[in-house]
DNA sequence: GCAAGGTC
C-alpha cells in the first residue's frame, strides 16, 4: 500500500520521516518545489506494510481572493467587498507544491496529514486534501496527531491514526474571509478617500501610499496613538516627600518615608518640620528574609523578540530573521512557538551537555552536570503550549560560524545562554528592611546582600542590585544624618518599546506568535508610526490622524475589542459550538453596518487629516469631487447619494452606483460651494437626509436671496426650489471661470460697505467680512453654529461665534469658538457663567474624550498636557478642601503660581 | 494598491 504523508513544512518531512524509518533504508528525492522534497521508506502501520512517501508544503497551500471582477479597486463600490463572491485558489508560487501533491497522490491509497496540531494547520490539511482528492477520490483520508517531534509521539501518531476536524478548519476559514472582506473594503476606502484630498508628504520611494486597514494592525497602532495621547494629556503635577539618610559603620542606609509623598507642600512642611524638631529615629522593626530571584521560563517566540528588543534594541522582524537562519542552519529549534514549558521527554540534559566545550558558558554547562553543585532545577513552565513546538533551545553546539553576522551570535548566546539558565537554580540574596519612627512619622530602609548567584552568572543581560546597610536592633535610636524635604513633579509615561508593544498585543491578542512582527513592521511600512533608536514608538500624523477620525466617529476600530470578539467566535466554531455561517452571517453583517455608517461620517475622518496635512489641489479624482454622501439612494436602494462637483465646476448629487443607477438631483448653476454638513432633516425621508451648505453666486440670484443658505435636496427646501428653477440647473450651464476674478462679477461690483451684509443685514461689511460667518469652522466640523458673536477670543481678538456642540458626550452643550482658522480658541459657555474661564482648545476644558486633540484645530500640537498649569487665579486648597491662606511659589516665593510653573524653575 | 495566516 502507498501511503502519501504531508507535513507543514519541509523540516518536519525530514524529522517524521527520519524517526518512522529509524534512518534505515530511507531515500530523498526531488519534488517539483525546489523546497519540498520527497522521502520513500518501508513502515508498518497496525501490521499493514505500507511504502510511505513523505512530502510537505509550506503553510497555506491556498490563498482566499474576491472574485476577478472585484479585484480592480475601481471596478466596484468598496461596500460590495462585504458581499461579492470568494474564492481559494493555489497562487503562482505554490502551483509547482500542488503539481507535487497530485503527481503522488494518483498511485497513493492513503493519504496522512502530519500537519502542525492548531487551527491553521488543521485548515492547511484540509487545503491538502481538496488538492490530492481532485486527483483522487478513492484515497482514505486520515490525520496524524503530534504534540512534538520525539520517537514516541510520533510512532503513537502513525499507530493511532485520526480524522480530520473539520471545525477546526472552518473557523480558519471564516477568519480568513472576515479579515479579507473588512480589511479590503477599509483600505480601498479610506485610500481612495484621502490620498488624493490631501497633500501627505511621505517618501514612498515610487510605491503607491496605501492607507491600509487591518483588524491586527490597527489594534497596534492604536497602542502606540493611545500612549503618545496619555503622554500629550500629562499634567506636570509636584509632589513633595521627606528622605532621611544614616551614616554609620561606613555604610549608608536610605530611609524613603513610607507616606511615599503628597501633593499637599503645606502639609508635607508641616510634617517636615515636625521631624526636623523632633529628630530622633528610633528603630521600630527589624525583618530578615531570604528572597530568590528566579531564572526566567523556556524561551518562546514573543519572549525572544522582547528580550532581543531589551538586550540588543534588534527590531522583532529582524529577530525573527535571524532566528529563522539559525534554524534552517540547525543552531536552534523551531522558533515560531508558543510553548514556554518543556516536555518531560525531552532529554534537557544532553542539550548542555553539548555546550560544554564553549569558550564563555562551557565552564557554567559543566557546573551544571555536575550533581556536586547543586546548580541544577527542572525548569519552570509558563504555562503556555501550542502543541506543536518545544521552546526555543540549542539544536547543534557553535562558537560562531564564519557565515555568521554579530546578529546571529548575539541571538545564538541569548538562545543558549537563556536554556542554561532555565535549567538553574534561582539566585539567593538576604534582605534586610528596617523600619524607624521619626516624630511619628514612619521610614523604610532595605538592604540586599546576594548569597548565591546561580543562574545570574550565565544569564548576564540581567542583574540583581545589592547593598550593606548598617545593623540596626528593635529600639535603637540614632540622629538622621540628613533628612531634607525633596520635591519632584510626575511624569508621563515612556512611549511604547517595542518590548511593551509586544506584550500589548500578546495581552490583547492581537497577532500570532509568528505575526506579531509583521504587525509592527506594517506600521513602519505605512507610515502610520516612527521608531526610534531606544525601540520606542511615536506615531505620525498619518497613523494619529486615521485613529483621531475613527475615534471621533465613535468606532473602537483601532483598539482590540474587534479581534477579541472574532477570537471569540472562532473559538466557537472550532469547538463546534457555532457554524462558520452563523458567524461569518453575524460578523460580516455588523462589520458592513460599520462601514456604511464610516462611511456616512466620514467627514470626521476628513477633519482629523485637515489638522495635520494641508488639503490637496488635485483634481480629477472621484473622490475629491464626491464631497460627502447626503442620502441613501431611494433609486436603486442600494448606494448612496453623495454631492459632487462635475469637470465644469456645477454641483449635483448623483447615486454612487452610476452608471448602473442614474438617479441625481442637479442643482442651481448660481452655486459657487456646496459643503454637506452634519446635520439631518427633520422632514424629508427615509433618513437621514444631510443638510448642505449652499453658498451662492451673488450676482446671479435674485436680490431678496441670501447667498448662504442651509439647505435640503430631499425636496422640502422651498428656497432651492426656487433658484433651482430661476437660475437652471447647472447641468445645463455652460462651463464657466470661478472665482473672485470672474469677468461678470467685476463689471457690477459695488462697494460692498455700502449695501447691507447678505448675512447678516447689517452694513459695514461685506457678507464675507461678516462676524457671523460660519465659513472658516465648518469644515473641523466643530458644531452647527447659532451665530451669536458676544466674547472675543483672548488668544487673538477675532469675535468668537456661540455653537452647539454635536458630538456624543456633549450634544447639545453651548461654546464660544474663535473664527479664526488659525487659532484654537474655545470656551464653553456654561464655564463662562461659572467663572472658570476660557482657554484654548486642550484636552483639560475640550470636548472629553480619550483623544486630547478632539476640538483643537491646526497648531494645537504639542500643547497638551500643559494646560492645567495652576494659574493666577487658583484658590489654594489643602488636602481637607479647607482654602490655605499664604500659599506660595516653592522655588521665588511669588503667591500667583505654584513652583512647576515657576519662571525661576530652571535655575 | 487591500487582510492575516502559514512558510522558504
Amino acid at each position: 500500500m502507498n501511503v502519501l504523508n504531508v507535513a507543514e513544512k519541509p523540516s518536519v518531512a525530514k524529522s517524521v520521516s527520519a524517526i518512522l524509518s529509524r534512518n534505515q533504508g530511507m531515500r530523498m528525492r526531488e519534488g517539483r518545489s525546489r523546497y519540498n522534497k520527497i522521502f520513500e521508506f518501508n513502515y508498518t502501520i497496525r501490521g499493514q506494510p505500507c511504502h510511505m512517501l513523505f512530502t510537505s508544503v509550506t503553510g497555506h497551500l491556498m490563498e482566499l481572493e474576491f472574485d476577478e471582477r472585484y479585484r480592480k479597486w475601481h471596478a466596484c463600490n468598496p461596500a460590495d467587498l462585504f458581499r461579492a463572491p470568494v474564492n481559494k485558489y493555489v497562487p503562482e508560487d505554490k502551483k509547482d507544491i500542488k503539481r507535487t501533491l497530485e503527481e503522488e497522490a494518483r498511485r497513493c491509497q492513503w493519504l496522512v496529514l502530519w500537519l502542525d496540531c492548531d487551527r491553521e494547520g488543521e485548515n492547511i490539511a484540509f487545503e491538502v486534501v481538496d488538492v490530492c482528492t481532485a486527483v483522487n477520490p478513492r484515497l482514505n483520508i486520515k490525520r496524524a496527531r503530534f504534540s512534538a517531534l520525539i520517537e514516541r509521539e510520533i510512532h503513537h501518531a502513525v499507530q493511532n491514526l485520526e480524522e480530520p476536524k473539520k471545525c477546526l478548519a472552518d473557523a480558519v476559514d471564516a477568519r480568513q474571509e472576515i479579515d479579507l472582506r473588512i480589511g479590503a473594503s477599509f483600505t480601498r476606502f479610506q485610500t481612495m478617500l484621502m490620498k488624493d484630498a490631501f497633500v501627505i508628504d511621505t517618501a514612498t520611494d515610487g510605491r503607491n501610499l496605501v492607507l491600509s486597514y487591518g483588524p491586527c494592525q490597527f489594534p497596534t497602532l492604536g497602542f502606540v496613538v493611545e500612549r503618545y495621547w496619555e503622554i500629550q494629556a500629562h499634567e506636570p503635577e509636584q509632589f513633595w516627600s521627606i528622605n532621611c539618610a544614616h551614616d554609620s559603620d561606613g555604610r549608608i542606609a536610605k530611609f524613603s518615608w513610607m507616606r511615599g509623598h503628597l501633593f499637599d507642600y503645606t502639609c508635607a512642611v508641616i510634617i517636615y518640620e515636625m521631624c526636623v524638631e523632633e529628630p530622633t529615629a528610633t528603630v521600630t522593626n527589624v525583618r530578615q528574609q531570604e528572597k530568590l530571584k528566579y531564572p526566567p521560563h523556556p524561551l518562546n517566540t514573543i519572549e525572544l523578540e522582547k528580550r532581543a528588543s531589551r538586550y540588543f534594541r534588534m527590531s522583532s522582524e529582524h529577530t525573527m530573521k535571524v532566528a529563522e537562519e539559525l534554524y534552517q542552519a540547525g543552531f536552534i529549534s523551531y522558533p515560531r512557538t508558543e510553548t514556554d514549558n518543556f516536555s518531560s521527554r525531552t532529554d534537557l540534559h544532553t542539550i548542555v551537555q553539548e555546550q560544554q566545550g564553549h569558550p564563555e558558558w562551557g565552564v557554567y554547562a559543566q557546573r551544571l552536570l555536575d550533581p556536586g553543585t547543586g546548580l541544577w532545577r527542572n525548569p519552570r513552565g509558563g504555562g503556555h503550549d501550542d502543541k506543536a513546538h518545544p521552546p526555543i533551545h540549542p539544536t547543534k553546539f557553535s562558537t560562531g560560524e564564519s557565515g555568521w553576522s554579530q546578529d546571529h551570535r548575539k541571538l545564538y548566546e541569548l538562545v543558549v545562554r537563556h536554556f542554561l539558565a532555565c535549567v538553574s537554580k534561582p539566585a539567593v540574596g538576604a534582605e534586610t528592611t528596617v523600619e524607624i519612627d521619626i516624630a511619628g512619622e514612619l521610614f523604610s530602609a532595605c538592604g540586599r546582600v546576594i548569597l548565591e548567584k546561580n543562574y545570574l552568572d550565565v544569564y548576564h543581560y540581567e542583574s540583581w542590585g545589592g547593598s550593606l546597610i548598617p545593623t540596626y536592633t528593635i529600639g535603637q535610636q540614632f540622629i538622621p544624618t540628613t533628612l531634607i524635604l525633596d520635591s519632584g513633579v510626575t511624569r508621563p509615561p515612556p512611549l511604547l518599546s517595542e518590548a511593551d508593544l509586544l506584550s500589548c498585543m500578546d495581552k490583547e491578542g492581537i497577532g500570532t506568535d509568528a505575526t506579531m512582527h509583521d504587525h509592527i513592521k506594517k506600521l513602519l511600512d505605512r507610515f502610520y508610526a516612527t521608531k526610534d533608536a531606544n525601540t520606542r514608538f511615536t506615531p505620525t500624523n498619518l497613523g494619529e490622524a486615521l485613529v483621531m477620525g475613527y475615534d471621533d466617529m465613535g468606532y473602537k476600530l483601532w483598539k482590540p475589542y474587534l479581534r477579541a470578539v472574532m477570537e471569540r467566535d472562532m473559538k466557537f466554531v472550532s469547538e463546534g459550538n457555532k457554524s462558520k455561517a452563523d458567524v461569518l452571517a453575524t460578523s460580516l453583517q455588523l462589520m458592513e453596518a460599520c462601514f456604511l455608517d464610516a462611511r456616512v461620517n466620514k467627514g470626521k475622518l476628513l477633519e482629523a487629516m485637515a489638522i495635520f496635512f494641508e488639503r490637496s489641489n488635485r483634481s480629477g479624482n472621484d473622490e475629491l469631487h464626491a464631497m460627502g454622501v447626503v442620502r441613501r439612494c431611494g433609486l436603486c436602494q442600494e448606494s448612496d447619494m453623495v454631492l459632487r462637483k462635475n469637470r465644469d465646476g456645477n454641483f449635483m448629487v448623483g447615486c454612487v452606483g452610476y452608471p448602473q443607477c442614474r438617479n441625481a438631483v442637479w442643482l442651481p448653476g448660481s452655486l459657487s460651494e456646496a459643503v454637506v454638513t452634519t446635520n439631518t432633516c427633520n422632514i424629508c425621508t427615509p433618513g437621514p437626509v444631510y443638510l448642505i451648505q449652499f453658498k451662492f453666486r451673488q450676482l446671479e440670484i435674485p436680490p431678496n436671496y441670501s447667498v448662504n443658505h442651509l439647505g435640503c435636496i430631499g425636496g422640502c427646501d422651498e428656497i432651492l426650489s426656487q433658484l433651482t428653477e430661476i437660475c437652471g440647473r447647472g447641468s445645463r450651464m455652460p462651463a464657466r471661470p470661478r472665482g473672485p476674478t470672474a469677468p461678470t462679477s467685476n463689471a457690477h461690483h459695488t462697494n460692498p460697505r455700502q449695501r447691507p451684509c447678505m448675512n447678516c443685514q447689517e452694513t459695514g461689511h461685506s457678507s464675507n467680512d461678516c462676524p457671523l460667518r460660519s465659513g472658516n469652522v465648518g469644515h473641523r466640523g466643530r458644531s452647527e453654529h447659532n451665530g451669536e458673536a458676544s466674547v472675543s477670543c483672548s488668544s487673538c481678538g477675532t469675535p468668537c461665534i456661540l455653537r452647539t456642540a454635536n458630538t456624543a458626550n456633549n450634544r447639545g452643550r453651548k461654546f464660544y469658538s474663535c473664527q479664526s482658522q488659525e487659532c484654537n480658541f474655545f470656551v464653553w459657555e456654561d464655564s463662562l457663567n461659572n467663572g472658570t474661564g476660557g482657554r484654548s482648545a486642550t484636552r483639560s476644558n475640550s470636548i472629553p474624550s480619550s483623544n486630547p486633540r478632539r476640538g483643537g484645530g491646526r497648531g494645537s500640537r504639542g500643547r497638551g498636557g500643559q494646560t492645567g498649569a495652576h494659574t493666577a487665579a487658583t484658590t489654594f486648597v489643602s488636602a481637607t478642601g479647607d482654602p490655605i491662606s499664604g500659599r506660595r511659589c516653592f522655588r521665588c516665593g511669588d503667591p500667583s503660581h505654584f513652583a512647576n510653573v515657576c519662571p525661576n524653575r530652571g535655575v
